[in-house]
Parts: structure tokens; sequence; C-alpha cells
DNA sequence: CGACTTGTTGATGTACATCAAGGTACGTGG
DNA sequence: CCACGTACCTTGATGTACATCAACAAGTCG
């Protein structure tokens, strides 16, 4: 053993003082517009308004779902990011993947029975919540709707996929490249960016997390790639200095973005 | 960059000398006995026998599906064993998950279009075929099976995430004993296991590309493992010698299995 | 004001990769 | 039969990408 990555106590994770916001209708909801998003039919949207059981706001830090429980619920992004991780019992962490808007969790709960990661806001966020045992109900009627859901389970397969290959075989300069890039693209396609740069809630230790690396060795890694011009990240704010620059830092191809349905 | 694993020429992957076998109608499937897998009704059954299209028999060494490519089945793996992977432009291989008998291959590439990864059959293998474009009507008429579709999804989503612990977080001994570990408790709930021992199709290079390290350092991890007595590979049989000494190494708890929907 | 979070940097150690060589078992065609 | 290739495993020597340790600086917050 090694891989760094011990923190005794949990740092983060305050209480999680949550609130009732109230109730937007899916037919108003300001996602459904964005162009990366498939379009519902009335009657989908109808049903999808009629499972939502409420809206959730949450703070920066709070534990929306907790590795080891069963929740009852299933969310939507509605505002907010949010990253997905599990830890070992001493206390290393491994971060999957990260939530932004329009991104749908819990899916794995409600089909095992009870989480095997945990989910915890990177700032403060705003969730739609879907009663977990109505979603038989989508299966049942709105088979539209479920294909989708498995669209998005498909398509989660994809992102950890990617990662999977990023950490076990490119060196750090590569998966930190590839990293910045991909929740650059992710947010630009949410029309997050302002001109070129895109306010990233994360630290450098949520990165170094996400990249199976020490945090020292994540803040040299980014060292030296500031110094290739390709991109600057200074006080939260990513730019994008040098997009073709960096996708060759990175090695990478990146793989084709559809339009995906958001429930 | 660094991390090992080039190879030039593709040592593997031979001409993909396929066969058309007969046809054994879904409902006395050998595999649907199986107490890991639940129990379907004999509509869902005849559905699924009619959706099958045909049988493949594959040799060890072909590749079932190719990166880049989008295939226009679905399989559902009735004997032997495969694996799923990534190459980089340079030759670098990820592998991300291995197929045993009851596992459904290919859902991404109908999901998406393109396929994203590469499937290639360990040993000879036969493989059920069912029709991409029929996958729709599977949503229409069964929502039962649509749901396990996502389920199916849901639970590779699972093993990935444990990937991504295991190869960023964990050492070298770690990862190996939790790979062996799970392939065998596998092989096991699918009756594969004979005694404590199942034949492993793998070599050493496959799990150094599955556990992102050089084929040295896993043989070299592989020898200290086998000084703890714990297991024992020779000649492509796994022993399982002492299965919570083995745990302990792996440092880690095993989720819980439930029974699964096998289409 | 201290306590804390986040970023930064240098010194040192180590887990890993790379390189190189050889060893066994299997096949092939001469 | 042997010579030859090839797939897989093994082992030592050397190099390096990373982790660990330690310290400090700047900003924020109660």
């Amino acid at each position: 053993m090694t891989k760094s990555r011990k923190r005794a106590a949990p740092a983060s994770s305050r209480e999680s003082a949550v609130g009732q916001g109230r109730r937007i209708p899916c037919e108003k909801c300001p996602l459904r517009a964005l162009p990366v998003l498939r379009k519902f039919t009335p009657e989908e949207v109808e049903f999808v308004s009629n499972l939502k059981s409420g809206e959730l706001n949450v703070e920066a830090g709070t534990n929306i779902l907790l590795q080891g429980t069963n929740s009852a619920h299933l969310y939507t992004v509605l505002a907010g990011w949010a990253f997905r991780y599990k830890m070992l019992a001493d206390g290393r962490r491994q971060i999957l993947n990260f939530a932004l808007p329009s991104d749908f969790l819990g899916l794995q709960g409600a089909v095992a029975n009870e989480m095997q990661h945990s989910i915890e806001a990177l700032t403060d966020m705003t969730l739609c919540i879907f009663p977990r045992e109505r979603l038989w109900e989508l299966y049942t009627h709105y088979p539209s709707l479920s294909y989708d859901v498995t669209w998005i389970a498909a398509r989660s397969e994809q992102y950890l996929d990617e990662s999977l290959v990023n950490i076990g075989r490119r060196g750090a300069m590569e998966r930190m490249a590839y990293l910045l890039l991909h929740m650059y693209v992710r947010a630009e396609k949410l029309g997050l960016a302002k001109g070129s740069a895109v306010q990233f809630p994360f630290t450098q230790q949520h990165v170094a997390d996400t990249l199976g690396m020490s945090l020292v060795h994540a803040n040299k890694t980014l060292k030296r790639l500031t110094a290739s011009k390709t991109m600057r990240w200074k006080d939260r704010t990513f730019e994008l200095l040098d997009r073709d620059g960096l996708l060759a830092i990175a090695g990478y191809e990146m793989p084709p973005e559809h339009v995906r349905p958001f429930i």
C-alpha cells in the first residue's frame, strides 16, 4: 500500500443544512431548452412533472447520498455541482465522477438497494426529487423514458471506461490535461462558459482524488501544464487558451457527444 | 507518459474464424437454472427466445466487437470468457472488465451508435445474438425486461466504480488480491469452480493490463502474493487456499451480490 | 486575533516501469 | 528426429514517476 490521500477527519461534509424550495413545473424547467438535451413530448414532460415529488436545496459540502445506506430518492441536478466518490477504510478517497446540471443521480441505489458510493455537493445545489418506488411506473408507462434511463446508465459507463484508461494507462500530464478539458467541455455544453472561462468549484485535492494521485503531485503537474500555456487555472477560474494544444497533451480523441435525454 | 504496455503488433486477435451453431431454445438454456439468476416468467422466456436471432461460435482470440465500429448485434454469453478493453494510439491497452457466461454485451454500442471499446474472446465461446434494432421492442412490450437491462447497466457501473478505486487508490498487492478474488467469486457463482479451483483463461499480461501495471511488476506481485499462501496460480489453474486471508490482503469488504437478471 | 482551508515548493524515499536475458513448453516445417 | 519460432513466465539491474514529509504563504472566517 502507498498511493496517498489519507485524511483522518472528514474535513469537508458539514452538517447537512438542507431546505425545501418551491416547485418549478417541469414545463418551465430552464434546462429543458438546452440544445444538448433531447426534446421531450408534452406527455413525457407532464409525466415527469407528476413524478417529481419536490425540490431540495443543499449547501456545498452536504452529503446527498451516502455509501452503505439506501436512499428513498432519485435526483436530477437542477443547479450546482457535485461529485460521486468512494472512501476506503483508512481514509483514501477516489472520486468517480462529477455531476453537473441535468445529471441524474442515485440510479445505482435504486436498482441495487444499498449505495456503493457517496455523493457530495461541491456548491450549493438545487435538486429535483423523484421517489424511488415510482421508478417502476416509469417503466410500465413510458418505454421512451425507460430507454432514456438505460441510455443514461450506459453513458456513465462510457465515462467510467474513459477514466479507467486514464488512470490505468496514462501519465500525470496526460491525465490532468484530459480531465480539465473534459470538465471544460461538459460545462461549456451547459452554457456555463463565459468566453473561454469556466468557474470550477473543485480544488486541487479533488482533482488529485479524481486522477488517483497525491495532492502535491497534482499541484506540480498543474504547474507544468500551466507552463505549456494551453490553459490557466487560478482562483477557481479555468481558462482554456489553446484547445488543440491541450488536446494534444491529453493525447486523445474526444469521443462524440450526442444529444441526450434529461429526465 | 510512462505507464507500460506497448505492443507494436497485435499479437493476439487471429482472423475471426467464426461459425453458426444450431439453436438451443431459451426454455432449455442451461444457464437459466443457475440460482444466481432471476427466474423469468414463461412469457418473458418466450419473448426473449423469439428475440434471439441465432447463435455464434467464435474462437479464442477473435474480436467480437471493435472500438470505432457500430455493431448490429447485442450478445449474451452462453459459454466461454471474453474481455472488454480499450487501446490507446501508441499501443497501450487497458482491460475494463471480463465477461463470463450470462453476461450481456454490446449495450453501449446499441445506445451510443459507435463502440467506444473492443471485446475479445479469451476462450472459444458461444454467444446468443440479438438484433440491435429490436431492442426497442423489448422496451415497448416488456417493462420487466427493460428494467432488467437497466439493472445490468447499473451493475456494470458498480464494477467499474470498484475498478476505479482499485487502480486509483490501492497498491499492487491489494489490487492483485482483489482482482483474483473477484474473478474467483464470479466464476464460482456460475458453477465453474471445482473444489476451490477455477480455470482462469487469462495470462499475466491480461492481469497487468487490467490492473494498470507492467507485466514484470504483475509477475513480481504474483510471486509475493503466492508467498502469502492464500492462493496458488499455476498453469492456468487458480486455487483459493485462504479466502479470508486473501480478502484481508485485498483490504476489502466484498459488496453484496444479488440475484440478477439474465436475458 | 488564531484556526483553518487552499495553494506552493523543496528534500527524500519508494513503488513502480523499463531494459535485458534467459527458461520452459509448445508448435511448425525441414 | 532436430532446428526454429513463438507464447508465456521469470528474474536481476537500473531508472524514474510518483508518494511522503515538512514547511510556509495567502486568504477567509468566526
